[in-house]
DNA sequence: CGCATACCCGGACGGACGTACGGACAACGA
DNA sequence: TCGTTGTCCGTACGTCCGTCCGGGTATGCG
């Protein structure tokens, strides 16, 4: 009983409430997922391109990097991890290349997440009607 | 002129888009709040130690480390993270300490965002396998 | 009064993440 | 054809974050 730092104690405090949330929370890898998206937009790049794709529709690498007032170098970076994730898809006209919202961007992530909690940290006010 | 690498270009391509997302995008300010919370929730075990306060109501850390199957270092710090940024109530018994969500936690980031998501990554299947 | 429990804290370590830089490619204009 | 522009790629570096491990405090029990 010396390394038993990592095992918390065995005598459960209230095991009914433990039960309880061990069967109503989500699995490991659903975590794990809810996670890995959530890490994706939090970024303040990256959820600024998906702000300003949002608004704009489309939009060219270099236009995206003035509207945001970032250098290229940032946008560049935050497009090829949306688009390895599959949240951006991208179109090339000659040496343009226009970005715009995957087809199948969840909309809940856009709408009840991002656009939502840029209000509710804005505006704390709980009476807010949606 | 060697370094313009960040700067880019001075002539938009599609200036009218520029111009709606410069105007209708968050600001920088509002970026960084969403960005810091939603860094705050996109850690697995700081989630999950948020749907099992949700799911239980109240839980001491070491039912919780034993409902997530974590060890309680990591549990402990998870907590701390949250209490600091007012997540998350303690409340001391003896020497047990309750955990809950704090009494002002914002609605919306646990249905519109954790509950949400965890339903919407888990149905559709948007393999992002091959 | 002494020991075990439940939790907290602070420092050290390792890994992941974002940025900066050089180079490369294709496309357009002259 | 030649130089310029728009974008992508790979690498090296600095930094932040989470975990591990020591110790510390306070409570409860015998």
């Amino acid at each position: 009983m010396s390394d038993d730092r990592g095992q918390p104690h065995q005598h459960p405090v209230d095991p009914e409430r433990v039960a309880r949330a061990r069967e109503r929370l989500p699995s490991r890898d659903d975590a794990a997922s809810v996670s890995s998206v959530l890490t994706l937009i939090s970024d303040p790049t990256r959820s600024r391109v998906l702000y300003a794709l949002d608004v704009a529709e489309e939009l060219c690498v270099g236009d995206l990097a003035l509207a945001l007032e970032v250098n290229e170098d940032a946008v560049g970076y935050a497009l090829r991890v949306l688009r390895t994730a599959g949240l951006v898809a991208n179109r090339r006209e000659g040496r343009v290349v226009y970005y715009r919202l995957a087809p199948d961007f969840p909309e809940p992530l856009l709408d009840s997440c991002l656009w939502r909690l840029v209000a509710l940290t804005r505006s704390p006010s709980p009476d807010d009607g949606p």
